[in-house]
DNA sequence: GTAACTGCAAACGCTTTGCACCAAG
DNA sequence: CTTGGTGCAAAGCGTTTGCAGTTAC
């Protein structure tokens, strides 16, 4: 989707500053196939600025969030993390069981005018998630 | 819904125990028209059973969800909160702004088997959460 | 009687905050 | 130069665990 350079410089018109550390931690999550919990993209990120402390990958994300460039997961087991946010026509699947995303890819406009309709709420195409139990989950469960 | 009777009976048909603390955990749950925290569900059970400790009612609360008959969520604060699980057909829309909670009543099983079809993941139907915006958020955020 | 449950206190882990220093603009 | 960003350490807070006493069955 955006490359970095995209993300930095929306990052400056929101007038915030422009830092290595950032630049690091954004590099990190751009690069994710799957939700990155915080310790991962410490880590992740530590590769190209070694120095970075734990607390600003937490206020970068928290940036981040803000201008709608990543959204935040709430895993089964308590944890958070993060994904860059997703085009309108690609939902998230979140196994509730055991954490695993998977991406649907569909129109829902007509579903989410629906629901818009007869509740008032307006979902955010991009930020729809769907919770469910993934195929094995499932299995387990309904045993 | 189910009665606290049914509950009681469907927890004693799993092996375990049923007890006054337990009791007073489900009758606060049950009376819940909207998630309630942790908090709020300790200082509800306690009008019926005062010396009811925090712990008892986080492991009242997993002891329930393994039953499939309380569901958490995850507020867009981190807080977690609880709710009997709804009927297939209602489904709940969470607002990651604020938290607030709707419901959405609409058969979507056609929707939840294309997805099926597409990702293998199958969605339980009375678990299915819709996460987006409520009117007043979306309005703060794309202001 | 025995195994599960309870409540307390302490431990735990993720997240936030205070503060002094540093760097972007 | 000024203000926002950074890193560290400590505090904060929701949640879990250990344990001794208690209770359902």
């Amino acid at each position: 989707m955006s490359a970095q350079t995209d993300w930095l410089s929306l990052l400056h018109k929101a007038g915030c500053r422009v830092t290595a550390p950032r630049g690091a931690v954004i590099t990190a999550i751009q690069q994710a196939t799957r939700p990155l919990g915080i310790y991962e993209l410490h880590s992740l990120a530590r590769e190209q600025y070694p120095y970075l402390g734990l607390v600003t990958v937490y206020r970068t994300v928290e940036k981040l969030i803000e201008l709608n460039l990543v959204q935040r997961i709430h895993q089964p087991d308590g944890q958070h993390t993060y994904l860059p946010v997703a085009n309108p026509n690609q939902h998230m699947l979140l196994c509730q069981g055991c954490g695993h995303v998977a991406f649907f890819e569909g129109d829902i406009s007509s579903l989410a005018e629906s629901i818009s309709r007869k509740t008032g709420y307006q979902l955010d195409l991009s930020l729809v998630q769907f919770l469910g139990l993934c195929a094995d989950c499932l299995h387990q469960t309904k045993e």
